[in-house]
DNA sequence: GTAGGGTTAG
């Protein structure tokens, strides 16, 4: 064993004898005798029961020579079971023996522990200084100092009493402790381990910290001690994560490695991966994953999953089963989340059987359903328009033991009032406020919608008030909501003045509130207004594609052909691409001014674009060539879109 | 207590 290197060979023999193990004796004496630095380590019977610590007795506890101490006493702590010191209670033994007296026997286990690499001890000591510094609003910067003791350090012992002070720090979230530690210790001419260098940065990011995380990165690169490829990967992991991917600094990562010499691992490889879906690049991402492929590098689920995901989220579900047997192909299990990923893909769309079939293949592949799995179904079934089923599913889940979950309960809740069924909606509710689960604003949100739904708005905005005073602070898409509906029954003045509450109340209106303004405006025939509305809009920020095709349609409707070309131009002018709903809706214009060459060549011009026509943009097609009497072309069209959907 | 992933609305 590590910890007997050095012993000489009859305290070897001594510990490896099993004579002392169980004995928590020394500690609980040690810890509640009043003991000055002058008195003897060990009582008489103490000398008894280890013969072989008597030869050290006479030896004070914090002589001069204190560091030579701690190995001896190491070799009885040793003897004892480590379990004592992490039951001892840090706050006890101050109120037996009070502060001064008892933290100064507190260095002394502290080091001796760490002179022999008993990291687990040590930690469990420094966590409960730090707990008893936390609870009596000491003072965290008094701790380095104390621990050195006022002598110069032990390069070994002193560097692992730091490391894994450190490390409380980080886990406690004490940052600023925790930074202290780290660079006093360089102060001193000592160099932390990376390990505990890595564990600093990683709650730091993990508690959303960048800026420090960064800067402690930098320092790491520029003063020591130098990353290792776990530094590399949790950084990694800063820039790949959450939300707010970073892919140029991600990149840049790998770039620092390259240059220093590092190699990064598949972990590093598989977060970067991830980072690149997120970001939106998942062609690159599935270029790294074929390349890494081709040169054998280790793969694992972790690389593969985040590009199952993307294409999922794409609604691609061809491509991402693609990937999932190719990634089975190459010798790698699928795990529990490359399952679930398929799964919930499948399920957004609705597609029952292919989510059934996985359901088997994973139940044949030893992987159990949790959950999380069976809300994906939950939703898959009520997509596919099979309410009742879900909810005998969940019935079903309950009595096989399943814990619903608020998630669970949100789906169904949230299912039953998308088709305007806000009895069955009403009946969960309750449940689940009885089972103990309060109503967020994801269950209010949906609530809200369903009234709007079902032309309930009164129940609506006496909902919404009820969040407020719940202290739950309504998103803006329960804002839209309202809005919407106000805006569908035509009371464009109140969904006017309700923007402008909203705004007051700090939530920003996005692309769908102006959405539903324009809509309105459009179907009232105030195009003008609209207009003049996107481009109020625009100049605060992107809109939507949604609204601009709104826009467009509403103008040809009014038959304002050269208008809804300018609005086309203008929404190209800002960088967006023309979709499926806004070739349809030109199509339908020059159908109505009986131009068919016109659609013919934007419906060709579409499909070599890589947009599929959907069953409108053929239906709008067809009715223009049947309006001109052209029928060989309206079947030729309808054969086409039978083929093809 | 040196690194990475999946579930709820328009």
């Amino acid at each position: 064993m590590q910890i007997f290197k050095g012993l000489c060979s009859e305290t070897k023999c001594l510990l490896e004898s099993g004579l002392f193990k169980n004995r928590p004796l020394f500690l609980e004496k040690i810890s509640s005798r009043p003991c000055h630095s002058a008195t003897p380590v060990f009582s008489s019977e103490e000398q008894e029961a280890f013969p072989f610590a008597a030869s050290y007795s006479a030896t004070p506890v914090l002589s001069s020579e204190e560091q030579d101490v701690f190995p001896l006493a190491a070799r009885v702590v040793k003897s004892l079971d480590g379990q004592v010191i992490s039951k001892m209670s840090f706050r006890n033994a101050v109120k037996v023996h009070g502060f001064p007296y008892f933290i100064d026997t507190f260095r002394v286990f502290v080091h001796v522990f760490a002179s022999v690499g008993m990291e687990r001890e040590v930690y469990s000591l420094l966590f409960n200084v730090v707990s008893y510094y936390q609870a009596f609003d000491l003072d965290m910067f008094e701790l380095f100092p104390f621990l050195l003791g006022g002598k110069p350090p032990h390069p070994e012992i002193s560097i692992a009493v730091f490391d894994v002070l450190m490390k409380v720090f980080a886990a406690n979230s004490l940052f600023e402790s925790g930074l202290h530690v780290f660079y006093q210790t360089k102060k001193l001419g000592l160099t932390p381990s990376i390990r505990s260098c890595n564990f600093l940065l990683k709650c730091l990011i993990g508690k959303s910290k960048a800026d420090s995380a960064r800067m402690l990165f930098e320092d790491l690169k520029t003063h020591g001690p130098s990353p290792n490829v776990y530094t590399y990967s949790i950084m990694m992991n800063l820039y790949c994560r959450g939300q707010n991917v970073d892919i140029s600094q991600a990149t840049d990562i790998l770039e620092d490695m390259k240059k220093s010499g590092e190699s990064p691992s598949v972990t590093t490889y598989s977060t970067y991966i991830n980072g690149l879906c997120r970001g939106g690049f998942l062609d690159i991402a599935l270029g790294i994953v074929r390349e890494m492929e081709c040169r054998k590098h280790p793969l694992n689920s972790y690389c593969y999953n985040p590009v199952i995901s993307a294409f999922c989220q794409q609604g691609h579900l061809c491509e991402a089963l693609e990937v999932f047997e190719g990634m089975e192909n190459n010798g790698i299990s699928p795990d529990h989340h490359s399952f679930g990923i398929l799964l919930d893909g499948f399920c957004k769309q609705g597609d029952v059987e292919n989510s059934f079939h996985l359901v088997r293949k994973m139940l044949v592949s030893g992987v159990k359903l949790n959950i999380v799995n069976y809300s994906s179904l939950l939703t898959g079934l009520c997509k596919a328009g099979l309410h009742d089923f879900s909810l005998k599913l969940f019935r079903g889940l309950s009595a096989s033991g399943y814990k619903h979950d608020m998630i669970s309960y949100n789906t169904l809740v949230n299912e039953f009032c998308m088709i305007g069924d806000m009895d069955s909606a009403s009946k969960l509710l309750e449940e689940m406020i009885h089972y103990g689960y309060v109503p967020d604003s994801f269950t209010f949100g949906s609530v809200i919608r369903g009234c709007c739904e079902v032309g309930l708005l009164g129940k609506a905005k006496e909902l919404f008030n009820v969040m407020k005073t719940v202290g739950l602070l309504p998103s803006v898409f329960v804002w839209n909501v309202i809005v919407d509906r106000i805006c569908k029954e035509g009371d464009l003045e109140q969904a006017l003045k309700l923007i402008y509450e909203m705004q007051d109340q700090g939530i920003l209106p996005n692309s769908r509130t102006y959405h539903a303004i324009i809509k309105r405006l459009c179907d009232e025939k105030m195009s003008e207004k609209a207009l003049a509305l996107i481009s109020i809009m625009v100049k605060f920020g992107s809109l939507h594609i949604n609204c601009f095709n709104t826009m467009i349609n509403g103008l040809v409707k009014q038959s304002l052909p050269r208008e809804a070309w300018k609005a086309c131009k203008g929404m190209l002018g800002l960088g967006i691409s023309l979709d499926i709903v806004t070739y349809t809706v030109l199509i339908k214009l020059f159908c109505r001014t009986n131009e068919m060459e016109k659609a013919w060549f934007l419906f060709a011009g579409m499909k070599k674009r890589g947009l599929m026509p959907d069953v409108v943009t053929y239906t709008t097609m067809m009715a223009g060539y049947r309006k001109m009497g052209d029928m060989v072309r309206c079947n030729a069209l309808a054969d086409e879109m039978r083929r093809r959907m």
